[in-house]
DNA sequence: TCATTTAACGTTTTT
DNA sequence: CGTTAAATGA
């Protein structure tokens, strides 16, 4: 097998360097994913290395599952096979796997759990509860948001509170403490301290860092821009004298600092091992010459970047299309209308679009623009499968019966579906519970036997527990798959959710959905592995669906034809930036570069004169990105987009198309053709392959000859 | 204890 | 504007 067929100079090198540190600084669309598969592949086919003592790092379980296909295809192996593949994953699923193996060496319970974000705040508001903290000013979301900052700084409430001055900052201290508190007594890691404990063990337990130094040959990270302080560590920890490392990025599309990534990673990778190769990566195979010109312009006013020359081999192309619109519903409507007739003409299918947003809220728009107009879509991220209440009920449950202590879950199931049990009634049983220290499923068959609470709310939490005492003993032998539908069975789920209303379909077809997810796993605690760490980004994509997303969640992909909506000031770039620090706007630069180089033939931005926020009515400015990006694009707009905007000299939607009766055309789609009608917009063509067809001027890319 | 009504709140992005 | 949490009454 060659695995340099294919590939250009560039990664051909980045291939062939095996041993020791090699930076690859990747430019959007130039052959990223490929070149680090070719260069796993050339490591376990030429180089002798074992699949399994590589890790390869990747930024979501999406991006690991379509390498691990790539790479199967490559081997001639089956992408599924997990044995015959590298470790591949995030950081945080890489780190879930070492503390299971070892965790033990830090104290932590084989079993624990793992909180996601929803989690983390309602326990932080328990916790507000148990400590009587009334203060209205203290959001669970705020106070998820200082923790989180916190713990990524490596400050644990100690010392968060002894650089407290503020009462407000010594309140803060106290919920810190009292979260972890809770949260260690529920045996459950949050997703800061998955990372966070995965460097607690690599650097305090010298046999287990040993152990995973010698074992891993060779480490590879993808997005390396976007890697944290404590990812950063787990690198450092892990590498072994070899300093086989090498590491995949892109300055330019860091676009996660927010959540404490630190692009200086990637510049100070050179200072970070010396000796390091540092391969470019330049040449864009994905967009055409005006779209790349157009980012170009954008990012490069950016002062804290590195330089890099991306070039095509393409041609121009059709410029960048700005629309002016008069308000979000309008907007929404020209995309859909235009998304509708290039896939009536059959120059498109659905899934060669994506509409792009800076917010999940404006989405909504889009949403019933394109149910009205008949357009299939999928929104990806907003709300993640597993973050539906029957899902989260059912997992619940599920980890109820793995991790006994879990007081959450149990709190979230205790009365769902209803059985009698209040609010009062369950502080009891819990204060009871954690007094006599049982967990809770041996508390609550104990229950029978005292008088902590009566009447309904004893015989339903008796009745609870013997029904989960049940269920406890098929955890061992029954399938994760078997146990969703033994849960829902037994506790009486499944009756509670088919109550006749309208959304009982959706929840049983959900319910449905997760037993099929749950057939790919064997043991429960992988199931709830990949429950927890999937995100919302992760849903595969059907090919027959325009997609719809933020910004965020576009990173890594590509379409032939993009839109991105509400080019406006205060949406891109986000108000909130305004008042914070220049670096924060050169992050929003950065988005609406990556949004701009998902494109690969056709990019179409609007913006709108007015648009509903908050419920209010807003007139924001075109945004400054669209001023920078030169004179790659082309600005049209509706009657009403053209209200508030000082210049009026520029064209409305052009009837204009510049074809006569005769004239030879050449579309992408047919090929070289003579227009023998013109009406209006609508042009008859004669195609040289026999076919006439009669296509939308306006839309159908046609070349004139 | 539970269902209905009312108030408040939110919108940056996510592992 | 739309959703969810708190407050009220049965």
């Amino acid at each position: 097998m060659n695995v340099l067929e294919g590939l250009n100079e560039a990664q051909a090198t980045a291939v062939n360097v095996v041993k020791g540190p090699l930076l690859i600084l990747a430019g959007a669309g130039s052959g990223k994913t490929k070149t680090l598969t070719h260069r796993i592949a050339h490591l376990i086919a030429n180089e002798a290395i074992w699949p399994n003592q590589i890790l390869a790092v990747t930024f979501t379980n999406k991006a690991a599952k379509e390498m691990r296909e790539r790479l199967g295809r490559l081997l001639d192996q089956d992408g599924s096979r997990r044995d015959f593949m590298p470790w591949m994953g995030t950081f945080h699923s890489m780190c879930v796997r070492l503390l299971r193996q070892d965790g033990q060496a830090i104290n932590i319970s084989r079993n624990f759990v793992i909180y996601d974000e929803d989690d983390r705040q309602s326990l932080i508001k328990q916790a507000m509860k148990q400590l009587g903290v009334v203060d209205r000013e203290m959001k669970p979301s705020q106070l998820s948001g200082i923790i989180s900052h916190s713990k990524n700084q490596m400050i644990d409430p100690d010392e968060f509170e002894a650089s407290a001055s503020y009462p407000y900052q010594k309140n803060v201290a106290k919920i810190y403490r009292q979260y972890e508190q809770m949260r260690n007594d529920a045996k459950a890691l949050d997703f800061d301290d998955l990372l966070l404990e995965g460097v607690r063990l690599l650097r305090d337990a010298p046999d287990v860092r040993a152990k995973w130094r010698s074992h891993f040959k060779h480490i590879l990270i993808d997005e390396y821009q976007d890697t944290n302080a404590a990812q950063y560590q787990i690198v450092k920890l892990l590498i072994n004298e070899d300093q086989n490392i090498c590491v995949v990025g892109d300055d330019w599309q860091s676009i996660y600092s927010w959540r404490g990534a630190d692009f200086t990673n990637i510049l100070n990778f050179e200072k970070d091992f010396p000796g390091a190769v540092v391969v470019k990566l330049e040449q864009n195979y994905r967009s055409s010459g005006n779209i790349l010109a157009a980012a170009a312009n954008v990012i490069e006013k950016n002062t804290q970047r590195t330089d890099k020359q991306l070039w095509t081999a393409k041609g121009p192309g059709s410029p960048v299309q700005v629309h002016g619109v008069y308000d979000e519903a309008e907007e929404a409507r020209m995309v859909g209308e235009r998304i509708a007739t290039h896939v009536q003409i059959k120059a498109r299918n659905y899934g060669d679009f994506a509409v792009l947003y800076r917010t999940n809220a404006q989405s909504y728009t889009l949403e019933r623009a394109f149910l009205q107009l008949r357009i299939p879509y999928q929104l990806v991220g907003g709300i993640r499968f597993y973050d539906r209440k029957e899902i989260k009920d059912v997992i619940a449950y599920l980890r109820l019966l793995y991790q006994p202590n879990d007081r959450m879950s149990f709190t979230r199931i205790a009365n769902v579906p209803v059985r009698g049990v209040g609010a009062t009634s369950l502080e009891k049983f819990l204060n009871w519970q954690s007094e006599h220290g049982f967990d809770i499923i041996t508390a609550l068959v104990h229950i029978e036997n005292t008088q902590v609470v009566t009447g309904k709310a004893k015989s339903g939490l008796s009745a609870l527990g013997r029904t989960l005492k049940l269920l406890q003993l098929k955890v061992e032998t029954s399938t994760p798959a078997e146990l969703i539908e033994a849960v829902i069975t037994m506790t009486g789920y499944k009756d509670y959710i088919l109550d006749g209303s309208p959304q009982a379909e959706d929840r049983e077809a959900n319910i449905g959905s997760l037993l099929s997810d749950a057939q790919t796993f064997t043991d429960l605690p992988d199931f709830l592995e990949e429950a927890a760490l999937m995100s919302s980004a992760d849903t595969s994509s059907d090919g027959q669906k325009v997609t719809l997303m933020t910004l965020h969640a576009a990173k890594g992909l590509e379409f032939p034809v993009v839109f991105i909506i509400g080019m406006e000031e205060g949406i891109i770039p986000h108000a909130r930036v305004f008042e914070a620090s220049p670096a924060d706007l050169e992050e929003e630069r950065r988005l609406a570069y990556v949004g701009m180089t998902r494109a690969r033939e056709e990019l179409h931005l609007s913006y709108a004169y007015s648009r509903l926020q908050f419920g209010q009515r807003t007139y924001n400015p075109l945004s400054r990105f669209i001023s920078d990006m030169g004179d790659q694009i082309t600005l049209t707009h509706s009657q009403l987009g053209i209200m508030g905007q000082k210049q009026t000299d520029e064209p409305f939607y052009s009837d204009e198309i510049g074809l006569e009766v005769g004239d030879g055309v050449r579309s992408a789609v047919f090929g070289i053709g003579e227009v023998i009608d013109v009406e209006g917009m609508a042009v008859t063509i004669n195609f040289s392959n026999g076919q006439t067809k009669k296509l939308n001027a306006e839309y159908a890319h046609l070349e004139k000859l």
